[in-house]
DNA sequence: CTAATGACGACAC
DNA sequence: CGTGTCGCCATTA
């Protein structure tokens, strides 16, 4: 790995790891803050990496695509994503999609 | 080295 | 307004 991914991956790491509790963001939204505009793969690339790294406490679950799909649902042990939302006061829209307009959060504003 | 893939997003139709 | 296609960037095959 480049010196320049780590970076990027520590950096979604302090965005991801800063979400409050009953709020969710989106990869794009990390993904411009931090920089690369389109990059929002990366993020979820990140986040990836972020599952062999649990002594980071990165929530990536309140982390979700721009429509507030758990995404990434499939990468968590059954329903843990969905129950860990449902935990911090997250209303879900559907099964597996959460109120990603009331619960949003931008990640560059703090 | 080239091709395909993916926890996405924006735009075209 | 739902579906399809392309673009992004790093990883994997």
């Amino acid at each position: 790995m480049s010196d320049k991914n780590q970076d990027y991956f520590e950096k979604v790491f302090t965005i991801v790891s800063q979400i409050p509790r009953g709020k969710v963001t989106t990869y794009g939204a990390i993904a411009g803050c931090i920089g690369v505009k389109s990059g929002a793969r990366m993020v979820g690339w990140a986040l990836n990496k972020s599952i062999g790294h649990e002594e980071y406490d990165v929530p990536a679950h309140r982390v979700v695509n721009r429509l507030g799909q758990l995404s990434g649902r499939g990468y968590f042990p059954g329903d843990t994503m969905r129950e860990l939302l449902e935990q911090e006061d997250v209303l879900f829209k559907e099964d597996y999609t959460v109120d990603i307009n009331k619960h949003f959060w931008d990640p560059c504003e703090e």
